[in-house]
DNA sequence: AGATTGATAAGG
DNA sequence: CTTATCAATCTT
């Protein structure tokens, strides 16, 4: 193989907790890349999780469709979709199957914005479903853990207001 | 603050 | 089929 099995994380416990401990969780962790055999790293800076049916913020909240599906699979696989026409979105689904909640990946270091990023890592949709344990292209490697703090999501403002006062977006100091 | 952009989902 | 709605981003 040509990353270093000893960081990377394979312990399916890690994705199947819920989106909150798992958003703040992976700040500081590493999002590797192996494009065309070359391996990239980008250190995880911003998550936002969207949490269940009761989350007027969550895609899951207005049921079951094709495009959401993947978010009831158990923790562990990527969701990716496109927004606005042009940005792919990079999620990780988080919490035991038949739970749908998924992490937000907003921002790694260098690149400020979720579009920016799957941009920088030619992310797209093919990347939907995919297995972040098994893969061979997009992985996690563990980190040192960074000061953060808690915030309300961006974008959101079609959601209840309980849902846009929630501290659920997690962003490195 | 406004323009942009096209997949997605809901409605006729 | 048509329409409204966006987990953004860029340019004024």
């Amino acid at each position: 193989m040509q990353y270093s099995d000893n960081m990377r994380i394979i312990d399916v416990d890690f994705f199947t907790r819920d989106g909150q401990t798992l958003a703040q969780s992976l700040i500081g962790k590493y999002i590797c890349r192996n494009i065309d055999g070359t391996i990239h790293r980008y250190r995880i800076t911003e998550t936002e999780c969207y949490i269940g049916t009761e989350d007027t913020a969550c895609h899951a909240h207005k049921g079951r469709t094709a495009r959401t599906d993947i978010m009831w699979a158990e923790g562990g696989v990527c969701y990716v979709y496109l927004c606005y026409g042009i940005h792919n979105m990079l999620n990780f689904v988080s919490g035991t199957e038949g739970t749908p909640q998924a992490v937000l990946i907003r921002g790694v270091e260098g690149y400020k914005g979720p579009g920016k990023l799957t941009k920088a890592l030619s992310i797209d949709r093919s990347f939907n479903g995919e297995n972040l344990l098994e893969s061979d292209r997009i992985w996690l490697e563990d980190g040192e853990s960074l000061p953060y703090t808690a915030t309300p999501r961006i974008g959101i403002n079609y959601a209840e207001e309980k849902d846009r006062n929630a501290l659920w977006r997690f962003v490195v100091r």
